[in-house]
DNA sequence: TGAAACATTGAACCATGGTTCAATCTCGTT
DNA sequence: AACGAGATTGAACCATGGTTCAATGTTTCA
């Protein structure tokens, strides 16, 4: 058997890449327990919380919500999660990555317009990129992006 | 010349689709200006309003924060419009795109994987779903998004 | 003239995702 | 034993992007 690392906060918390308060944080909406706590009340992990964090992490960065997340790691853990629900979330979430992948594509193509229009007006002198993004919001009935979580300054 | 339509604050509300405790709050933040004020005080709003809330909240829509779109706006106004500012914002905005889709296109790759693999599964009664999650998860270093809005759900 | 619908204000409130703080405890080292 | 680094807690604080509220004023239409 593979003699478990026993991370404490600290040490967690640098090898992901995160402020132990946001560890903490999470700890606090339910998303990461400590495998248990110290003779002196030191929280501890193991591996697996790593691989919790930079899951959480991913999926944050990818625009879930931390409430999303814990649905994803439910999942992930198996708390009592019959197939066919399985099915149901996982259809439900390709819904919505599907949707974002579609919205995000479009922003990156007038964006790229934008760029590329205003690298040609800046020979000439004259910025044009805002009437683009102008025509270009004109001609969007109402464009849905359904979230995004701020995430730190990496 | 032009007859200019004027919007009360609901009308204009209802053409862009936003609530109107929304574009005040737009113009306690700095982004959008009534054209005037009728004589009860009601504000009132031209077409170039409805173009400006509809740029407001494309830009929103591609992930801009409502600080960065004040900018984009200002430059917008300014007589002397600096391309370069534009481009730095744009070209950012880019950047943290890319990074989104690339962290979407690998979940949905992952969901698709878990669907099958729960579809197989489930009619050998045994869902292996979340060993792949896992699987999947341990096999991304750490990935950053700089930002992201809330935006209606639509 | 009166009611309904809409507008005004400032201030308080909300959710999300955290960070910061103060006071106290524990650990590892010398 | 003592020092510093690191951990503990709950509570307060922060920014963002809004929403809600109460009390009051304005418009519109019958």
């Amino acid at each position: 058997m593979t003699l478990a690392k026993r991370y404490t906060i600290g040490p967690l918390a640098k090898q992901a890449g995160v402020p132990t308060s946001t560890i903490r944080y999470y700890e606090r909406r339910g998303l990461l327990r400590p495998d248990g706590r110290s003779e002196g009340n030191y929280r501890f992990y193991g591996e697996e919380a790593l691989d919790r964090l930079r899951f959480i992490r991913t999926a944050q960065a990818t625009g879930f919500t931390l409430h999303d997340i814990m649905s994803l790691l439910d999942l992930r853990d198996g708390t009592a999660v019959p197939c066919r629900e399985v099915q149901v979330l996982i259809e439900a979430r390709l819904g919505d990555v599907a949707k974002q992948l579609e919205g995000l594509q479009h922003v990156q193509e007038v964006l790229h317009a934008s760029l590329h229009i205003c690298r040609e007006a800046e020979a000439k002198g004259r910025c044009e990129v805002i009437e683009n993004l102008k025509v270009e919001s004109a001609a969007q009935a109402s464009q849905t992006a359904r979230r995004g979580g701020k995430i730190n300054k990496s």
